[in-house]
DNA sequence: CTGAAAATTTCATATGCCGGAATTTTGTCA
DNA sequence: TGACAAAATTCCGGCATATGAAATTTTCAG
């Protein structure tokens, strides 16, 4: 299979190094895995995994010789969810949200080909979701709020997603070409996105865009609650609320920063 | 002042260019001034950071020049905070708490002279914290939850961290050592720590430890919520919920996992 | 529009990285 | 518990590659 047979700069081999581990078994990885995975010798690996530990990026289990990613990785990158300030714009919002809902709030960010998991909020109902846990990531057009962005791209970069998205897609079973080309002709006409349509049994859920001051889609506010919570005589006032708060934030987002929109690099390796 | 001038490696200069920029201005840093900090030249820390770039751990804000941490970064993380699994099994014990609380739910876990933040369900009450968000950091020893795995700890170690945290302490202005101290012996007696010390006006919480397999205080329960939900009718039932759900967390860790105890290297650097 | 500061590229040099082989440590199976 | 195999770590010579000065281009401020 496609094997990443990239020749790079040691501090590329490094920092793949931590690709795979964060990828690899949570209770840790040993250096002869870790050395083969990356395509160098053991002497290699190791010195790089020393350097690594050595800026907290990666430890040890205590006494043990298994690598995994470090606590302090962890608490590093709760400053890398900050794009944009977007995160801590958005927490009183899912506050708001949750509170007068009682249900769950995802803030979702685009990233490339894929939406961002950026914060959640959750209400008293479990609720099973594709996005999982904040640092989630779902293809575009995967859930309501993915959808939702996707849907309201421009045209061109709109595209290219679904190109780039269709096989993902197919691939977790879940929609065909038609079926996501209809779903955002769906949720444009909308405005917002309602997906019912049982992909999780029991479940059901509602996104809507949250748009800039160019009005482009830079993020997402969904609710994932139980079908029967989303019944016709509450889901307009739902969609009401959703609708307002996505307004208001992004009023606030810095219209001068113009990050967020086109990620920089390739972005996010498929999975096919 | 105390300038990290550490002649390192390539490697180990790059990843503190990571470090630099996590801690720099979230609206991203110019090169010049990742090269100061750095203490390198600007050529290097470019082709350093364009490794980074090419590995997804930075990215530029779009046509920008200014470098920040990526989200890719922050998806990562999501995996780095699994040690020991035990932000899964922690989670179900959070939105059982918080379903039935009420309140604002908090998993902290020791890291060498710090308690982090791993996870957080929130109530519907407005709650100021130290520890704030995910991933945030706070002193062992402020805060309840902090509190609780500090005055548990095997006397050898919390007279470490005493000494080394009382200065910190001190700087942030909230406790002397005498104070500590009362309040170490007061958590240990009781079992479980309650300041409602107006430490934060109108704020109170409560912080219970968890104890692994070997009676060791790995992370800590806590709960934070408007003081007037703390009162004396309240109280003992909120103590004993806390209590339940910590004893049933602690069974659940692997006892044949030791890492969690003994952090691996000289940890989180002091801010004195 | 202009000039200064920052970013990027070039290039000769030597530094420090690389992997094979040797040595020590660890984990496993009797 | 002991012994063996596998993994981890250290050593070391050769050379790839990172480095910083200088030159060039781009960006930004006034």
């Amino acid at each position: 299979m496609a094997e990443a047979a990239a020749p790079i700069s040691s501090l590329r081999r490094a920092l793949s190094l931590v690709r795979i581990i964060a990828n690899g078994d949570p209770a840790g990885l040993r250096l002869k895995d870790i050395a083969e995975a990356a395509g160098c010798t053991q002497p290699t690996a190791h010195r790089a995994l020393q350097d690594l530990m050595a800026e907290g990026f990666v430890e040890q289990e205590a006494g043990g010789k298994r690598y995994r990613l470090s606590l302090d990785f962890f608490v590093l990158a709760a400053k890398a969810g900050q794009a944009n300030g977007l995160r801590d714009l958005a927490r009183p919002v899912l506050l708001r949200l949750a509170a007068s809902l009682h249900d769950t709030i995802f803030l979702l960010v685009r990233h490339g080909y894929d939406a961002v998991c950026l914060d959640r909020v959750e209400g008293p109902f479990p609720i099973r979701s594709f996005t999982g846990d904040i640092g989630g990531r779902v293809p575009l057009g995967l859930g309501q709020g993915s959808l939702a962005i996707l849907a309201h791209l421009p045209e061109a970069e709109q595209e290219e997603v679904i190109r780039f998205n269709v096989p993902r897609l197919i691939d977790r079973g879940f929609i065909d070409e038609a079926g996501l080309r209809a779903a955002i002709a769906e949720a444009r006409r909308l405005g917002w996105v309602n997906l019912n349509t049982g992909l999780i049994p029991g479940m059901a859920g509602l996104g809507v865009p949250v748009f800039d001051a160019r009005g482009y889609p830079v993020a997402a506010l969904s609710i994932g609650t139980l079908a029967e919570r989303l019944g016709p005589e509450r889901l307009p006032s739902v969609v009401h609320m959703l609708q307002t708060e996505a307004a208001k934030l992004g009023a606030e987002i810095n219209p001068f920063d113009p990050s967020l929109r086109y990620p920089s690099r390739s972005l996010s390796k498929a999975e096919p």
